[in-house]
DNA sequence: GTGGTTCTTGGTAGAATGTACCAAACGGAG
DNA sequence: CTCCGTTTGGTACATTCTACCAAGAACCAC
């Protein structure tokens, strides 16, 4: 079980990825070796699944992205499988959830440029078998881009 | 302007940002002093804006998450800086993309169980002044939650 | 309460790594 | 070619990591 202590090794290790185990076990108040400890114990049992440096997307040459609504014709394992394999196969694809609503799943994809878009959508999107539709909508502004979890806000009480 | 060498280093620190200088030298066939002046460099002209361990949401404790869509009433400037501001201070909101389409917004939301989620609709969305409507679809699997940009796509022609 | 077991803690030291310097190699421009 | 600015690889000191230790806390059965 993640207990408080991790959730605040967590919380931080959000902020600063790179933080020394020292600044680490200073921000969160235990010693050295014990807080070493906790983090190694929380990447051994995946709680923490790994680390990331996180690039500006525009800085780094990313000029698009895109909300994509997609909604299969039919829903066999056959086509959903192929579809989810499809996906995890594309970098552009960045984030691809299964949702309730209208479309079966909402994607988030970025590329260079428009041109690079449309060339996902043809080679890729527009090839995938099953798919009833593709509904793209266009990001015109990134207000927040956040990876850390909300460990700020109360836990349910465990009884 | 980031080169290839750069784009090699930004792809091997978004798979792991831990990595040793030394790893990431020898991973982008460089000498470490070389690697490490880049890597600086990328850090303070901000392409690099940070670094983040990665959270498996669900092991941490965050069983319901979901993907709203947004419209606002009016579009003046007070309404939509109150909205973003709004989300910005709410850590359960881990995206919003302003977007074209039917809704304004596209927000992701990560919460502790259904209750919280509820409690997030009444005590948050459903206050801010000026909105349309609020539609809630609910994340049924995560297929992919990648924050990698694909450096492996082709670059655009420089000419 | 006591005794025993288990888990967690803080301290420490050798090994590994980061970081700032150097002089050398490179690449254009004239 | 020579100059000048930029980037390179090597090195050495300081910092940090990481695996051990024994001591302390928490728990349970009795």
């Amino acid at each position: 079980m993640v207990e408080e202590q991790d959730e605040r090794i967590l919380t931080e290790l959000q902020k600063n990825g790179r933080a020394t185990n020292q600044e680490l076990a200073e921000a969160v108040g235990m010693s050295t070796s014990a807080c070493w400890r906790r983090v190694r114990g929380l990447e051994e049992s995946g709680v923490i699944s790994g680390y990331s440096a996180l690039v500006e997307r525009e800085r780094a040459g990313f000029a698009t992205s895109a909300i994509l609504h997609v909604s299969l014709e039919r829903h066999d394992a056959k086509f959903v499988d192929e579809f989810v394999a499809r996906v995890k196969r594309r970098s552009e694809v960045l984030e691809c959830f299964a949702t309730t609503g209208d479309a079966d799943y909402h994607l988030r994809v970025v590329v260079r440029d428009m041109h690079a878009y449309n060339q996902f959508l043809d080679e890729f999107m527009f090839r995938v078998p099953g798919i009833r539709y593709v509904r793209t909508n266009m990001i015109l502004k990134e207000i927040k881009t956040g990876v850390a979890l909300p460990f700020d806000t109360r836990r349910p009480r465990k009884d």
